[in-house]
DNA sequence: TGCAAAATCACCCTAAAGTATGACCGGAAA
DNA sequence: TTTCCGGTCATACTTTAGGGTGATTTTGCA
């Protein structure tokens, strides 16, 4: 019989996949047996166009390798890689500005918020970082705007670099 | 003769993979040829065991389909992003980085909006400087958002700044 | 040790920012 | 001429920011 090769195939391929896959790679295959069977009975019958008969065979055992390949083999990973440029400023002439540290009265807290802000966090992330919380840090940025007698955070990160009280 | 169906087989599949591959496929499948006519001369002769036959067949063309699916499949993709620092250091002479801007792809007005952005002023302020409806303006931010990859606009200053796109 | 400033947090509300989608127009490029 | 892109605007919605008020806890210092 032909099944024992179609078993070769299975046992030559199948340990490379999943076992589940297996059952339904034996099921199609018991159906291209069938099919294969019943073509062989009609022509060898006739007795005639064996090439045709092969002919099929062979397309549809090439169509089922490839099937099976693609089904099995985990796929094939190409790795690109993609230079991203992230931008560092060098900047090691910076000297804090205390004198107008001292003149907004800014404290401690209020400084390193300013700082957080500076470097483009939102309220809630600069909270996570200070564990403290949100409605913390919202009080800080309205006394931060109060005593920098501005509005807006970003007003208040321009003057804070100009100033020199962040880098 | 059977050498049609190769041939579709080869027509069909051949599109998904480069020209010169296709020359080696049909040699294999020449030889593949000769190699079952010869079978079929010896068994055809013996007018036996047609099964031992049709299973060989079955088995050489489930391990060409194999073959040719893993020859020609495309290989999945995989990105890998590498983060190269780049360090600019921004002086007191200000001159505008073109080559940046290009490289963000940021036209002449959302430059602008940037440039305002980074003065402090909020969308409305925008707006109204510009003589555009507010709507505009949020459409310019989320477009230089996206353009810088940022999520914020604060980020979006501080990053115009380090890469010298605003003074 | 007591007091003022700093730091923490809550609640409620409004304003502003941001997201998503779709549409229209005019100019430039294919 | 068609297609594409930049600029404009809208509508609807969600999220974040900010304002105002009040309260409790730490903490530095006189």
């Amino acid at each position: 019989m032909i099944s024992k090769y179609y078993f070769r195939v299975i046992l030559d391929i199948g340990h490379l996949s999943k076992n589940k896959q297996i059952i339904i790679y034996g099921i199609a295959l018991a159906v291209l047996l069938f099919l294969l069977k019943w073509l062989e009975t009609r022509y060898i019958l006739l007795d005639q166009k064996l090439d045709v008969y092969l002919g099929i065979i062979a397309v549809l055992f090439t169509a089922l390798g490839i099937w099976l390949a693609l089904k099995i083999r985990k796929p094939k990973v190409e790795t690109v890689i993609v230079e991203k440029k992230i931008v560092l400023t060098a900047g090691p002439d910076f000297i804090l500005n205390e004198e107008e540290v001292r003149r907004l009265n800014l404290s401690k807290r209020e400084l390193e918020v300013l700082q957080l802000m500076a470097d483009g966090l939102s309220n809630q992330e600069i909270a996570s970082k200070l564990f403290v919380s949100l409605n913390t840090i919202k009080t800080h940025s309205a006394q931060i705007f109060e005593k920098m007698e501005v509005k807006r955070r970003t007003q208040a990160v321009d003057m804070a670099k100009r100033l020199c009280i962040i880098p």
